[in-house]
DNA sequence: ATGATGATATTTTTT
DNA sequence: ATATCATCAT
């Protein structure tokens, strides 16, 4: 016997997982109990062990973090690096397949992919040019629409009105979008993968290849696959490939946008000799928090089963803080990370997890005051930054001039006097010739466009056309450098004195930063360099912020949490309407995702786990009272201590309700300085006026106090009226009588 | 062409 | 409370 690196570290129901039968495979994998190690231990175990040639291996994940992780995880494992295995997100492999067939998948050479925020200027502007009221025709909806539709592997023609004019103008519209995207020759994410899911079905000897090329298909995340993506791979895996598919039911948390848990059942129908695995033993988390997420969960209905366990110990309590408001909630939370760190720990180790982005603004305020370092994800990324995006469109203009997007983004940026009116008139002569932008600019000058405008123009096409041939054959970030230079982007910014336009400048440099280091980790097409940058960009716009390796706390959103570990875990703003979602709270799937997104929270925790709470919550600018989250109930009681403050000089008497526990559970004690707004808490707006209580009013008849503000006479409660709806009224007029 | 003004909405997010 | 966005005035 000799040590075996590829299954030595593996459990049994791991090892037997990692070698199952060259058949299909379905996985179910709890949290913390050792996914992503069973897909690259099997990838290894097919190529090292047996004989597997990396050429015929697929693997795909949903995040470009996720595929990086896995490929550096096989190639240890392997000693060296497998060449041409294939791993990828299924956006970016998507991508590759139609560099290389565009011409059957009916794209033009030069396709650029355009992000979400693109996608929802073009359909601005199509509703503009369109004449349609942006109030009844809202842009977002419409996107929703047009990105719902494709995951469904739905096109415009086959889809049908059901007599229903409204819906009949969106599929109207999609198809606009549709044709404008293809006369610009961009293709959006979701267009991605229906395209390439149509580049199969309909050229079969381009399917054919990739079936015998790809025995092996492995998918990571399988319960956040959406239709298209699972239609896409049943085609590919036909009935010869093995598919090996890893998921767990219980942290689908992606439904709202289309990720099909179902597909996980579904996967046992389509191939109903796949064999079964269970991974229940988690490596994670302690008994406690483990009894505490499955006792959760267990609230789930059709839940596929599976119980996580570990031999570890059962480790500290699960933590309940009830906060005042949010601003005691984020100093509870720092007070217990300045102890965590006294005690020696280090800020890495926690996570502050919350259900919204807005509530890190709050954490942020008192982490900045008390100097506590903190890292928040999500919001902005470097490459969906306005000044970058001005720069992209630049460079995208320069490899496809019909990009009209681009086009109109950069025209007149700098202003070089291309005015609203002389773009109509371009964007007119666009429409009767069905041209782009540039050619219908090229048409009209001198012609339609006064000689002042035409001027400008030329200018502006002369520039582009000045650009092209300047950086043909330079480098890379030569190339972005010039394109900066010659369009005066950098100096325009820098001209604005204020601090926004010095740091946009800086992200410009940090742009041809970017290009420098790109080149290395560009093995996959052979496309010229800046068309590969520019496809980079957009896919993999990803985490250009996971150099800041700082030592400091990370905050993020539960979603953005999916898949990653923390020792301390604080979940913060644990109150119904909040966590769960209001919006979510109405339906019984909806409910159950967030339970889910609850449950995939608790178990991000390694060693401690928190749960806040606010009972009063400034939301929108007004004060809301709330009750505890029904996830606080859900998780058995015994598993739970609840720390209360103990009664501090500041307290005021009238707060009796936290008289009676008051300092019981206080193992520590916080010195809570009086701030203001705690009084409207101890004051009730008026007698009988509590959340909850049913009130008469003398036109809008009976209903529910829903919320107050205030107190005394300007208070104002918020009724939900059995007949006329939710309003908010102010005491001193409403007359409400209590019942 | 730029900034002030007012209306509006405000889960979650990757690609 | 606040951020974003369209419209309007300068």
């Amino acid at each position: 016997m000799t040590a075996d690196p590829i299954l030595d570290p593996l459990n049994a129901a791991q090892r037997a997982a990692v070698t199952a039968p060259l058949a299909p495979a379905l996985v179910l994998a709890g949290a913390g109990s050792g996914k992503t190690r069973v897909l690259t231990h099997r990838i290894a175990w097919l190529i090292g062990t047996h004989q597997v040639s990396p050429q015929s291996i697929l693997a795909v994940t949903f995040t470009n973090k996720a595929a990086g992780e896995m490929r550096t995880r096989v190639e240890r494992l392997l000693g060296i690096a497998p060449g041409v295995l294939w791993i990828g997100t299924f956006h970016g492999i998507a991508h590759r397949l139609l560099r290389r067939h565009w011409r059957e998948a009916g794209l033009i050479e030069s396709f650029q992919i355009i992000d979400a925020e693109d996608q929802q200027r073009l359909i601005k502007k199509l509703l503009k040019a369109e004449q349609l009221d942006e109030t009844r025709w809202v842009p977002r909806e419409i996107q929703w629409f047009i990105n719902t539709n494709k995951d469904a592997g739905h096109r415009p023609q086959g889809l049908k009105s059901g007599n229903d004019p409204t819906r009949a103008q969106m599929i109207r519209l999609y198809g606009l979008y549709e044709a404008a995207c293809a006369r610009s020759g961009v293709v959006d994410f979701a267009e991605l993968l229906l395209r390439s899911f149509e580049l199969w079905r309909d050229q079969p000897a381009v399917l054919q290849h990739y079936r015998q090329r790809f025995r092996h298909v492995l998918v990571d995340e399988f319960q956040d696959t959406n239709s298209i993506q699972y239609a896409w791979l049943k085609l590919l895996v036909g009935s010869q490939s093995c598919p090996f598919v890893v998921g767990d039911d219980d942290q689908s948390v992606y439904g709202w946008r289309g990720a099909r848990v179902e597909n996980l059942q579904q996967f046992g129908r389509d191939f109903p000799a796949a064999q079964l695995f269970r991974l229940e033993q988690n490596y994670r988390s302690t008994g406690a928090i483990l009894a505490a997420a499955n006792g959760l969960i267990a609230n789930n209905a059709g839940r596929l089963g599976k119980t996580l366990w570990t031999s570890g110990a059962q480790g500290e309590p699960i933590r309940l803080y009830a906060a005042f408001n949010e601003r005691d909630e984020a100093e509870f939370v720092c007070q217990r990370i300045r102890e965590h760190v006294t005690r020696g720990g280090v800020h890495r180790d926690i996570a502050v997890l919350y259900r919204s982005n807005a509530q890190s603004r709050v954490f942020e305020e008192i982490f900045l005051a008390t100097r506590v370092p903190y890292r928040v994800y999500g919001g902005l990324r470097f490459f969906e930054r306005a000044e970058i995006k001005d720069a992209l469109a630049y460079l995208r203009l320069l490899v496809n001039r019909s990009d009209d997007a681009s086009f109109e983004r950069v025209v007149n940026l700098p202003t070089r006097g291309i005015g609203a009116k002389s773009l109509e008139t371009v964007r007119a002569a666009a429409r009767v010739t069905g041209s782009s932008l540039w050619e219908a600019t090229q048409a009209c000058l001198g012609e339609a466009l006064g000689a002042r405008a035409s001027t400008a123009m030329r200018g502006f096409l002369e520039l582009i056309e000045r650009l092209t041939a300047e950086i043909h054959g330079l480098d890379l970030h030569e190339q972005v450098d010039r394109m900066l230079a010659a369009t005066g982007l950098i100096e325009f910014h820098q001209r604005d004195k204020a601090e926004r336009g010095e740091a946009r400048a800086e992200n410009l440099e940090e742009l041809v930063s970017a290009a420098r280091g790109f080149g290395a980790e560009r093995s996959d097409t052979d496309l010229p360099p800046l068309e590969a940058f520019l496809a980079h960009v957009t896919l993999e716009s990803g985490d250009g912020q996971a150099d800041a390796w700082e030592d400091s706390v990370q905050m993020m959103t539960l979603h953005t949490a999916k898949g990653l570990e923390f020792p301390i875990v604080f979940l913060c703003g644990m109150e119904d309407g909040l966590f769960p979602h209001q919006r979510s709270i109405g339906t019984l799937e909806g409910l159950e995702e967030e339970r889910r997104l609850c449950y995939v929270g608790m178990t991000r925790a390694m060693r401690q786990l928190y749960l806040t709470y606010a009972e009063q919550r400034r939301l929108h600018g007004i004060d809301n009272f709330s009750q505890p989250s029904r996830f606080i109930k859900e998780t058995p009681e015994e598993l739970i201590e609840e720390i209360r403050p103990r009664i501090q000089v500041s307290r005021p008497v009238a707060a009796g309700r936290f008289a009676e526990d008051g300092g019981v559970h206080g193992a520590v004690s916080y010195r809570r300085t009086g701030y203001p707004g705690r009084s409207s808490h101890a004051e009730p707006a008026a007698p009988g006026m509590r959340l909850g209580a049913r009130v008469r009013h003398g036109k809008f008849g009976e209903g529910v106090i829903l919320n107050l503000e205030g107190s005394g006479p300007q208070a104002r409660v918020q009724v939900n009226f059995e007949r006329q709806g939710t309003k908010w009224l102010v005491m001193q007029y409403a007359n409400l009588e209590p019942l």
